[in-house]
DNA sequence: CTTGACGTTGACGTAAACGTAAAGCAATAC
DNA sequence: GTATTGCTTTACGTTTACGTCAACGTCAAG
């Protein structure tokens, strides 16, 4: 998996303008501006739109992205940095905005919302392993340029 | 990247008969035993090892693998789970058996370390963010269950 | 001694996640 | 006007991480 930095930034940094516009008007973006603003290619946001992974609106030609499309675009890098795929990461999001449904519906997502857990608190497990083992062995390196120094 | 999931068990099931005879004669392992025990293919095995990333002895043409490798494949393997590509395994893997250089190099390593943890604590904050998320879905999923029932 | 189970080295295939180049509209800038 | 800028689609290229043969060596069992 091609596994992205997480120097990343999935929010844009001057808000100060965009805040004051959202309230007014319902602020719309270009692909170039989400694109920048969420340090990736538009290559990349159209990539995900192939996947179904986000639906701006067209006017005529041109995509036009609203609030809701920077949402699931901010959902979709962190499960990239969390490293699921692509497809699984749509499955992830159509459960977020699946319309209130049926029991049975219902039954299924919250099956769904389990694996999804599941499978976090291994990564996590994962993570505080790593964590862990890292700290000891700064903590060797450290003792070691003590000896010399 | 292709992340793995999180069901992967990365550790042999039945150690019991292990655990006695790597205390007698130091065991190895053949090619065919550590893919099946770490629940990957050989070719997978032979793939790391192209890499860099484990290297087997070799009596004549065959490979053995000791413990020491079967630390490395677990290590790669959490890697993979955390999201890591390869590449950048390969290179946190080599930190960690570094010989104890001069101090220029421990400074060095304590550089690679202080980024790697950068890194992981930024997934730990994503991975928190998305297990809060889901918790929250699940509540919401809930009583609308119980609206239901 | 040949059959089969496992080992080996290539070499080519593939799926995911984009990159990149080509070529075309459409509006604004000069 | 035309030139630039920005958006669009189509389409082929690339990297990563293996999968999948093919073709061969080797050792124990029948």
């Amino acid at each position: 998996m091609p596994a992205p930095a997480a120097t990343e930034v999935d929010r844009p940094a001057d808000r100060t303008a965009d805040e004051a516009a959202d309230q007014a008007v319902a602020r719309t973006w270009t692909i170039r501006e989400i694109a920048d603003e969420f340090r990736v290619t538009h290559r990349t946001v159209r990539h995900y739109e192939e996947l179904g992974l986000i639906t701006p609106e067209r006017r005529g030609t041109t995509r036009i992205y609203h609030r809701r499309d920077r949402t699931r675009l901010a959902l979709i890098l962190r499960g990239k940095r969390l490293g699921f795929p692509l497809e699984e990461i749509r499955t992830i999001i159509d459960l977020y905005d699946r319309p209130r449904g049926k029991a049975s519906q219902l039954e299924y997502v919250l099956g769904q919302i389990d694996e999804r857990r599941t499978d976090l608190e291994q990564r996590r497990r994962d993570l505080e392993d790593a964590l862990t083992e890292l700290a000891e062995f700064e903590r060797r390196c450290r003792t070691d340029l003590d000896r010399l120094g």
